[in-house]
RNA sequence: GACCCGUUCGUCCAGCGGUUAGGACUCCGCCCUUUCACGGCGGCAACACGGGUUCGAAUCCCGUACGGGUCGCCA
């Protein structure tokens, strides 16, 4: 498969400074950090979460975020692959000043178009005698041997033994390992600062060595802490909410996972957490981010997601909304939607909760809800408030909220019941459930008859 | 195994030598409310352990334990 976009028009989007961002010596303040996934088929949370810190200081430094694609033609490249990542990216609001599709003047940004670069600086090496070539033919980087001191904006100073075996830069058949490949492209693409996973602080005096090899200065390392599963494990593909591609179908809002994710090893230092993106960027920073790893909590993001739906106004809810439940196939008028969604903004922290919420509106018969039934049990007075609902509601000439409103109240006085008191067992009469919408709308918008037929229903099964 | 990083309520995050250890999610209770929610108020719940240093440690140092990571011709 080729890979679109790289030569793609050189969009550029970035003030003075930048031309002459590829030299590494850093002559230019301008920030640049770098997203650099591989083409797996997905993107993790993990790397979304990666991927935003990097943009998210970019963005705060006013500096560039480049999005380049680590490709070197492995087996996890699978096709479509980096198509999964860049909606990933686009989904969350990750735009990239240079990259796939936008080009730019460091590119290609696909490292399986970049086997000049590495050619160029492995005789380099060559030429300063750093390396070694083995018998069947690999490169052999030769490391100096010396402690390494990595200076981490995240993990402090750390110093690292070097007593490892030589790192291989380059296989027999000439394509080169990622440790290699990663300094030359960081380099060349004049990255200031690298902002990764902690998997990667262990391998950074490697690195550094690479670039101290080629006479160049590293850039700034800040090593970020990992995202496990609840259970503390790592997490993984196939792991509850690992793939951000299961947030946008399940129509969470965009701003609520990066809010979220954000909020997962960086702090603002305030009590707040409920941020707008703007307010993250200005505040976002080294010495907010900790040090140990997070567990990723499905139910707090939830929240995060119900606050923001609340936030929406009138119109994006209800486009949100009756997107979800038109894709769940539901027949439900637009005329009773109308009614019903405005009334579920507030109940839902999802809006692909919705269509299991509102079943009830399908059909002549409701499911009943086992803890609704427990709760109607508990009360001995059920069926006589059923009872007396139904005679009241049955009697009912005209059907709209106010005639409703007066056959409950009419009810209730028949048992001197406080109104209250009925609308629990009504609501469970007709919406099947023990939570939903307002009961008078509910009861409207189903219908005298088909409100009549559950009231029967719930009876018999309650065995009046 | 060697090396590296980490360890505050179940979870996320404050705290950076003197606090009744704070906020958020979850859960529970109360209030508001004709119902359901929202909202408000309150509650449960934590400094891994052992030594130091200090008048005084969640905060500094050293161990131990536990968790994570790295040691590839994967990225």
């Amino acid at each position: 498969m080729k890979h679109p976009g790289s030569r793609a028009g050189r969009k550029q989007r970035l003030q003075a400074g930048d031309k002459e961002a590829p030299s590494p010596t850093m002559s230019s303040s301008t920030v640049r950090t770098r997203f650099a996934p591989s083409p797996t088929g997905y993107l993790h949370v993990g790397g979304a979460r990666t991927a935003l810190f990097n943009w998210l200081y970019a963005r705060h430094c006013g500096g560039a975020f480049v999005l380049r694609i680590e490709d070197t033609d492995r087996n996890r490249n699978i096709d479509d692959g980096i198509e999964v990542i860049l909606q990933g990216m686009q989904w969350l609001g990750l735009e990239w000043d240079e990259g796939p599709e936008i080009g730019g003047d460091h590119g290609p940004y696909f490292q399986s178009q970049r086997q000049s670069f590495y050619d160029k600086h492995l005789e380099v090496l060559q030429s300063k005698d750093l390396v070694y070539t083995e018998e069947n033919g690999a490169v052999r980087f030769k490391s100096p041997g010396k402690p390494v001191l990595v200076d981490d904006q995240v993990c402090g100073r750390v110093e690292f033994t070097r007593d490892e075996p030589d790192m291989t830069i380059r296989r027999p058949d000439g394509s080169y390992i990622f440790h290699f490949v990663n300094v030359i492209d960081d380099l060349e693409m004049g990255i200031t600062h690298v902002i990764r996973g902690e998997d990667h602080l262990s391998n950074t005096p490697k690195h550094i060595e690479l670039f101290e090899a080629l006479g160049q200065t590293p850039p700034t390392y800040a090593h970020i802490p990992l995202i496990l599963n609840p259970d503390g494990s790592k997490m993984s593909k196939r792991d509850l909410g690992a793939s951000v591609s299961d947030y946008a179908e399940k129509a969470y809002l965009p701003d609520a996972v990066v809010n979220y994710l954000a909020l997962l090893g960086w702090s603002p230092k305030d009590d707040r957490e409920l941020l707008a993106l703007s307010e993250i960027i200005e505040r976002f920073d080294f010495p907010g981010i900790n040090k140990s790893n997070a567990s990723f909590d499905l139910i707090k993001l939830n929240w995060f997601n119900g606050q923001r739906l609340m936030g929406l106004d009138e119109n994006a809810y209800w486009e949100h909304a009756v997107a979800a439940v038109q894709t769940s196939g539901m027949d439900v008028p637009e005329e009773t939607l109308r009614k019903i969604l405005p009334l579920m903004q507030t109940k839902v922290s999802i809006v692909s909760e919705l269509p299991q919420k509102i079943a009830f509106l399908q059909g002549d018969h409701c499911d009943l809800d086992s803890n609704a039934l427990k709760k109607l049990a508990k009360d001995d007075q059920s069926n006589a408030k059923l009872e007396a609902l139904l005679q009241a509601l049955e009697a009912t000439a005209s059907w709209d909220e106010a005639a409703i409103d007066a056959a409950i109240d009419s009810a209730a006085a028949s048992l001197e019941q406080k109104k209250g008191k009925l609308m629990f067992p009504a609501r469970v009469a007709a919406s099947g459930q023990a939570g939903g919408p307002d009961l008078f709308i509910i009861l409207v918008v189903l219908g005298k008859e088909r409100v009549v037929v559950r009231f029967r229903e719930l009876l018999a099964q309650l065995g009046a």
